[in-house]
RNA sequence: GGGAGCGUGCCGGAAUUGGUAGACGGACUCGACUCAAAAUCGAGCGCCCUCGGGCAUGUGGGUUCGAGUCCCACCGCUCCCA
């Protein structure tokens, strides 16, 4: 940082004062606050609702430049949707529970209500200085009870549908953050997506959420969302993980004898295979297992079932680990060709998924292949590649589709057909049924930790698990409690809170001390803010249908599965509840990129170079050795040393600058990378504008009254008129389907350039439109300088209550173009003609010139392409 | 391994249905103003050139009067699922 500080750096203008970002800004927000300005308007009769979310963020205290890429674009689109005429919903919360508030309880002795409240003042008042037109009136936090006790009362809804449960599961166990996680909580690593460690397996009773009753749903209903991205529709399509196959019963039989009358049941997506199967594996916690081990094999298969609990569910089913597992002793009857298969345990089988037991098939699936090449079980080809011939010499299974051998009277089949074949048989002799298997597993909700909403369910030794009468809500979270981070759900140590009266028959019963999972929290919040007071429902049926769906939710794409999922859960659920009309919360979703630091990096120590340490960012140094650094830009982190401070920005610069460079800089799907030379060069642009607005003071511009344009134009007027009009043209586009803000941006910097220098030269009226239009333009993406212009020039009102200009297609027609001559496709020359020559003529003034004397030599074209009001191509 | 997306100057990035590739900005160079600097303003800025032009959108093919855009193959990067 050695540039000047640029609010210095602008010179006075004669006339006119210095652009001080920091005190015009503030003065416009106590002003816009004072008049309400930001206040949602219900929609009047015939006027669109529109609502504009962003995904609230956690009050971690510190607002970091992906809040502020994610908060101004939401702004925009807001302010543009307002000024097109619109009733906006543009609402701010916080997604207030969740665990660094516990753990700054436990390093620093605070409270977490008050940490989480300090934070989100801290973070409102950086907020507040973007200038985002937030209806804060309708502010949520999750761990008020104004606002969990809704969560509680929607968890009663859902319980009261039987979409609630308890069961004893195998869970992931975060051993860092000492709680249990959702399937959708462990990333590709097996890693806790919070604290990074590694999850545990661990057998638990718990609360679940039945998501996988809507599996079809969400699933069939991503084609709808065709405002969502391609990206996150299949990702959700990949979590959900359909797959269509067959349950398969296999008899238990005595060594060389009758059967036993027990059964194991499988899962496979491939019953086309079955003539291929060697064995039959069960997961190492099956419940038959015990049963079906021999008395030889039970000290192993008691010491590989221990081994196995201390794995997590990815080290065990990793595609590069090898198969562990071992025979129990017993055997199956394979249904389809009576014979004898062994029974194993193995590692890649998870007891819940499916039925917790496969068919071995080696020679057509992967795993299966490399399990039996461990083991020494035989490999049976059953399908044969197209165009094989003869045995397949088989260096990997074949899992493609191809045509049956070696499958009795299915032989011949092509594996597609023969899968619908094989199921049939079997079901008509009653060991197969065809059956749908989702990957999605039931949501896990319960956590074993403090700072979350209270599961609201009362343990009755006698009633069982009782729901709190909704009239009794909120189950209010106990200040004083004692925190450690160890030893189990910090509620369970307050016997005062946890003892209560079972609201059924009275008996002595304890509170559920599990709180909910914080996802929990946001999976309604959106609901809320079309109806943010409402004391006695968690949300009217008439506000959800005035603002509901969401039009516009802006996000990272890190809640692609999560909150993402869930959200959709909650809406179905609760439409299936009654409680909504609507089936899908949100109707586009833009997703917007990360912002990058530059990073400077010590190839040879792998070190992290902070920026104040590089002396020359031309030829980076590393001040330890002297090598140089390579730069790079990734996302911004402590680690790194790039993270760039919000405030310090908008110290410097002001917010409106932060605002139009963090829109131009990068289209708002991809990456952004920071650089604080191309800020320099924005807040260039506003100074320009500033200037110009000066300018057009001088000329004495007077906004509030429009003038009539005058009958005759002279060329400057219509040279300026086409490109104001053609801003607002391609401005409005812009803004219109695929959001462009950075091309939008460039617009207004060519009309900015098309303006400078011609202002004393057009005539009045036209000036004042071309000044009108640029200011109310300008107004969503810095709206303070907008506004501030406005009143200047003498608008009358706020500029942010001012119509969205439209263009005159009047003023984009052009007497004349130019017209492109090609020759065989290769641009050879240009010509003027006048725009509303047609075709013939067209031609006709391409052959006849120079261009054409010269490069056709004379000869005539064989071919003329002519595209009017582009191109002839001459084609010799 | 399967799926999705991407690949354009020194850099960020523009390019309706195929129709002048490189808009807009940054960096850089030169000039004006200045005692000087900053700021500002003006000009230049893909590569090669014998100044006619030739070559250029990851690579190689194809379709077309015409391809960054469509098709095929390959290479590289990112993400998701295995």
């Amino acid at each position: 940082m050695t540039a000047a500080t640029p609010s210095n750096s602008t010179p006075a203008q004669p006339g006119g004062q210095r652009y001080t970002p920091l005190e015009l800004e503030e003065r416009w927000q106590r002003q816009w606050k004072a008049d309400g300005l930001d206040r949602t308007e219900e929609p009047a009769e015939g006027q669109k609702a529109f609502y504009a979310l962003s995904m609230f963020p956690y009050p971690s205290g510190t607002l970091h430049m992906g809040h502020v890429r994610n908060y101004v674009i939401t702004d925009v689109i807001a302010r543009v949707q307002r000024m097109r005429g619109d009733a906006v919903l543009h609402p701010m919360g916080w997604d207030a529970f969740g665990l660094p508030a516990e753990n700054a309880a436990i390093e620093r002795g605070v409270n977490p209500a008050d940490w989480t409240d300090r934070n989100i003042a801290q973070m409102k008042a950086q907020l507040d200085r973007l200038g985002l037109s937030i209806d804060w009136e309708r502010e949520q936090a999750t761990c008020h009870t104004d606002y969990y006790r809704w969560t509680q009362w929607l968890f009663l809804e859902l319980e009261a549908g039987g979409l609630a449960y308890q069961k004893e599961a195998t869970v992931n166990w975060d051993p860092i953050d000492q709680t249990v996680l959702a399937n959708e909580q462990v990333d590709g690593d097996g890693r806790s997506w919070r604290s990074g460690a590694l999850v545990e397996q661990r057998k638990l009773r718990q609360w679940f959420l039945r998501i996988t009753d809507y599996a079809d749903a969400l699933l069939d209903d991503l084609d709808q969302l065709q405002g969502w991205p391609e990206r996150v529709r299949t990702m959700q399509a990949n979590w959900i993980g359909r797959s269509r196959g067959a349950e398969i019963d296999f008899a238990v039989v005595e060594p060389g004898g009758p059967t036993t009358g027990e059964r194991i049941t499988v899962f496979t997506t491939r019953p086309d295979t079955l003539y291929g199967a060697s064995y039959v594996v069960l997961a190492p916690d099956h419940p038959l297992v015990e049963a079906l081990t021999s008395e030889a094999q039970r000290d192993a298969v008691t010491a590989f079932r221990d081994l196995m609990e201390t794995l997590s569910q990815d080290e065990r089913t990793a595609e590069d680990q090898p198969k562990r597992g071992l025979p129990l002793g017993s055997h199956v009857i394979n249904p389809v060709n009576g014979e004898p298969l062994p029974i194993w345990i193995a590692d890649y089988v998870l007891a819940d998924y499916g039925t917790g037991a496969v068919m071995g098939v080696p020679a057509h699936d992967q795993r299966d292949f490399l399990f039996a090449r461990r083991h020494q079980l035989p490999l049976r080809q059953v399908v044969q590649a197209p165009g094989q011939e003869g045995p397949d010499p088989l260096g990997e299974a074949w899992t493609e589709a191809g045509v049956l051998v070696h499958s009795g009277r299915f032989d011949g089949l092509a594996s597609n057909d023969a899968k619908a074949a094989i199921t049939a048989f079997g079901e008509e002799q009653g060991w197969a049924r065809s059956r749908v298997q989702y990957r999605l597993r039931d949501w896990l909700i319960s956590r074993q930790r403090y700072w979350g909403c209270p599961i609201p369910i009362i343990h009755c030794p006698s009633c069982g698990a009782v729901p709190v009468p909704r009239e009794q809500l909120p189950v209010e979270l106990p200040r004083a409690v004692e925190l450690s981070g160890r030893g189990g759900s910090p509620l369970a140590q307050l016997e005062s809170w946890k003892a209560v009266a079972c609201p059924c028959c009275g008996a002595d019963a304890q509170r559920e001390t599990d709180t909910m999972d914080t996802f929990m929290c946001s999976s309604w919040y959106f609901l809320r803010f079309a109806d943010p007071r409402n004391q006695e429902k968690p949300f009217s049926a008439e506000a959800i249908a005035r603002w509901l769906p969401v039009q516009h939710y802006v996000g990272g794409i890190e809640h692609a599965i999560l909150h993402l999922l869930y959200a959709r859960f909650f809406t179905k659920a609760l439409h299936d509840r009654g409680l909504l009309t609507i089936r899908e919360p949100f109707q586009r979703l833009l997703t917007q990129g990360m912002v990058q630091g530059v990073t400077y990096r010590n190839p040879s120590t792998g070190r992290y170079v902070p920026g104040t340490q590089v002396s020359d960012p031309a030829d980076p140094r590393d001040p330890a050795d002297g090598s140089r650094l390579e730069i790079l830009f990734e996302k911004m982190s402590k680690s790194k040393h790039n993270g760039v401070d919000p405030a310090a920005v908008i110290d410097r610069y002001g917010a409106d600058t932060a605002r139009m460079f963090i829109l131009f800089k990068a289209p708002p799907e991809k990456d952004l990378e920071w650089d604080d030379a191309d800020v320099e060069g924005q807040f260039r642009f506003l100074q320009r504008l500033w200037r110009l607005v000066d300018q057009a003071a001088g000329c004495g511009v007077a906004l509030q009254a429009i003038l009539p344009l005058p009958s005759e134009l002279t060329t400057v007027d219509r040279d300026v008129r086409r490109a104001v009009h053609s801003a607002i043209a391609a401005i409005d586009e812009d803004l219109s389907g695929e959001l462009q803000f950075n091309t939008a941006i460039s617009e207004l910097m060519k009309l900015a350039n098309a303006l400078g220098g011609r202002l004393e030269q057009l005539s009045e009226a036209v000036r004042q439109e071309a000044l009108s239009a640029l200011i109310r333009l300008l107004a969503p993406f810095a709206p303070h300088l907008a506004e501030e212009f406005w009143q200047r020039l003498g608008g009358s009102g706020s500029v942010h209550r001012e119509p969205w200009p439209s263009h005159d297609p009047e003023a984009l027609v052009q007497d004349s173009i130019e017209l492109v001559i090609q020759v065989k496709g290769k641009v050879r020359g240009s010509l003027t003609v006048p725009a509303d020559a047609d075709r013939d003529s067209l031609e006709q003034l391409a052959l006849a010139s120079d261009v054409a004397q010269k490069w056709l030599e004379g000869q005539p074209p064989r071919r003329v392409i002519v595209v009017p009001g582009k191109l002839v191509n001459l084609v010799p």
